[in-house]
DNA sequence: GTCTATACTTGGATAGAC
DNA sequence: GTCTATCCAAGTATAGAC
């Protein structure tokens, strides 16, 4: 291993080089898709070689599963700030609400449905798009169990079925988002959904 | 134009190579996904030449949309007859729960959802798959107001956000059941969708 | 670490014989 | 209507110079 460049600081970074390529590779996701992800589009936005991407990642994918770890590093320490201050169902769903609106309005939640269409002829992708997904369905159900620990409601339906049911929601608006070319269908749900809040309260105690 | 071909019983017949590459083409997108649907893979399944996508569909793109109108016949004339049985909310659900359940487990919704997030990196192709997604959403918001005609739920969401967030669900519970390579998830989902059939009954009164 | 060059493969699409 | 042959573009991946 040789050493690592270092900025004028004398702050150790990471090569200019592949934080280009991931970048590269969620833009491109995000905004065009599986599809047209290849080496040589990709290293072309990242302003470097079509080479490089396999020096650096060893396949196109491996690149773009990078990419995908770096969006959901991001969106996790989003998620995890925001949830500290819910205390109740109707906060959990205003919460749900605005982060989803900002998934699909940022194009990440695009590039969480281009890996998982896209893996689909990929078994071995597939899987490994599979073990990045999970953790969000997780994520839904321990923050629906949470904020539902007293209400009736998930006696009836069950924090894992619910989870799974909010995670295919945001899934699918975001592909007709995506068909649409305009969020005005996911937001008109997403108000929906907001507007519901109130409702959600009545059938809970509020949290200590 | 040249004769159509005609069976042994004289009766007027289309290509058959032109229904074998649709139907390969139908295989193809359910099970591999729409970066595995080139011209090649498809007349390699058709068992006839690779040109011949060309001769009868002009590119691979509109085959696939063939493909799309093919099940897409099937699929409605399979929704209207189910329809017509339906006289309340229950109904509707348990319709739909069967529906969703078919085409999952046969495809059909897999096929989907491959040419939407396909259709991302390809525009025209966008528009084309959105003209053939919009007639379900109006199948929903239609089914929705007849059944909930006189209940107040409507009133609360509006036939057209709960039909987009029906669509939502089917779209993203397929994803989430390609994903994992089985339908246990979106099995449960739906039960437990059917299991609150009851509940809608109580909130509107049975139609005539 | 980066570039150029290149080998190899696959895919879209067309021309022409049958 | 179908096949063979072929062209061309685009993709993955590697080797070797700098």
């Amino acid at each position: 291993m040789s050493a690592r460049p270092r900025s004028a600081t004398g702050k150790a970074r990471l090569s200019t080089t592949k934080v280009a390529l991931v970048e590269a590779a969620v833009d491109v996701l995000r905004a065009e898709g599986f599809a047209a992800a290849t080496a040589r589009h990709l290293a072309e936005r990242a302003g470097c070689n079509q080479g490089l991407v396999f020096y650096h990642f060893g396949s196109v994918n491996e690149l773009l599963l990078a990419a995908m770890d770096h969006v959901s590093a991001e969106r996790r320490a989003r998620y995890d700030a925001a949830i500290a201050s819910v205390h109740s169902p109707s906060e959990l769903i205003e919460l749900a609400v605005r982060v989803f609106s900002e998934d699909v309005a940022s194009g990440d939640a695009a590039l969480l449905v281009e890996m998982i269409a896209g893996s689909v002829s990929n078994p071995e992708l597939g899987t490994a798009v599979k073990a990045r997904v999970e953790p969000w369905s997780e994520f839904a159900t321990g923050a629906l169990r949470a904020a539902f620990e007293r209400s009736p409601l998930l006696g009836r339906m069950g924090a894992d079925e619910l989870a799974d049911a909010v995670v295919a929601l945001y899934l699918g608006l975001e592909l007709l988002s995506h068909l649409d070319r305009d969020t005005t269908k996911a937001i008109a749900v997403f108000e929906k959904v907001r507007s519901l809040s109130s409702l959600a309260d009545l059938l809970a105690p509020r949290l200590p």
